[in-house]
DNA sequence: GATAATACCAAGCAATCGCTTGGTTTGTAA
DNA sequence: TTACAAACCAAGCGATTGCTTGGTATTATC
């Protein structure tokens, strides 16, 4: 399943707002303005003015400012499971798995997911208690998939540290390459970039 | 050197401001708020009541809020220099240099400066170009200490990974730490975290 | 003990914030 | 055409924001 399909099939789902609808493009640019000045620097005035309507109106779509910013969250992680896994089924080796979830995740932050991933970072101080519990569950889920493959190749020897440390030193390696990874100006790809954090893990990469 | 005499070393040389002053308080005070709530959402009201003035006379001090998060942030990489540099003199070979600076970053990150470098990884779209453009020209120059380290083992075959990509890696994994190390409540120490990091890379443990 | 700088207070201003309100347009289905 | 809901506008309210102002303690220096 591309990308696309898998995006289709949770808007059919009604998991994912479908980006050509009202709010779905005001998500969109929401996560764009989120990304680009910080949640507490982007008023509903700007909101509203990316999409082309009053400030007032943004209330009849959402009840409040923070509605919004969780709704990045929410439906960002929904895309990424979706992505996971369908990453995970093309793979056979545990290693294998485990440069699919690489690359998958490198995906997420630099490609078209990128501002909402790099919003899911960045604001998580802006959320309030409640969302905040919300949007934990959905993390977990996908925190899991990582184990279970981390696990297996601890258990193989093929990973000499822990596999909890690895899997959280690399959410923060991984969403720190949005800080920094520009493929349009630089040689490396974003599969140079996996092959090189598999290399750093002591996987040399596949010919 | 201990952490001590370094901090008062800085301090004589008017590099960092003294703790136990007035300004070195509200930059202690700023650093725990601007970390905890977040630089937009701390108010100088919040500031001031901090350190028991009133707002208004905050500006006393600084000419405006910004400048306040600006002399966070360039202290602390100060601070962080030298500490980093204290750090390598105790140590000899390449990777025992190597540790050090994991194991000096991971203080800072966790440590009593822990804060202040918090903010300055989540706070940064809040500072002005200005602000930016002088921050980054002291933190280029600690990041030649690592890639100085890092190029060595390299060219001696026991990095194998591109020296660049390692360290922004690592930039990631390290702040990342930030979120979820809990010394208090969790069996690992810091040694114990910064031997995790070696393994990953490659260099088991001496024990 | 006079002088001057430093540190602070009390009060409030102008701007901006998230959000509300009452009413109008647009789209949909019978 | 009628009926009705969803989508939007125009206007603005109350609260909060960073910062200013004019004046008063406090401290150091000679």
């Amino acid at each position: 399943m591309s990308q696309n399909q898998i995006l289709q099939s949770l808007i059919a789902e009604n998991l994912v707002s479908d980006p050509q609808g009202a709010r779905g493009r005001l998500l969109k640019e929401a996560a764009r303005l989120f990304r680009e000045k910080g949640y507490e620097r982007t008023t509903v005035r700007d909101l509203a003015a990316a999409v082309g309507i009053q400030s007032g109106s943004l209330f009849h779509h959402f009840h409040t400012k923070e509605e919004i910013l969780k709704a990045v969250m929410v439906e960002t992680i929904r895309l990424n499971i979706a992505l996971m896994q369908a990453a995970m089924e093309t793979a056979e080796t545990p290693k294998d798995k485990l440069r699919a979830l690489v690359r998958a995740e490198l995906e997420s932050i630099n490609g078209q997911t990128g501002e909402a991933m790099a919003v899911l970072v960045f604001e998580w101080r802006s959320l309030s208690a409640d969302s905040r519990v919300e949007v934990l569950k959905l993390r977990d889920f996908y925190e899991a998939l990582w184990l279970d493959v981390l696990g297996t190749l601890r258990e193989q020897k093929r990973l000499l540290a822990d596999p909890f440390v690895v899997r959280r030193m690399l959410t923060g390696a991984l969403s720190w390459t949005v800080t920094w990874y520009r493929p349009e100006r630089g040689g490396l790809t974003l599969d140079g970039l996996a092959d090189q954090v598999m290399v750093m893990l002591g996987f040399p990469a596949t010919p």
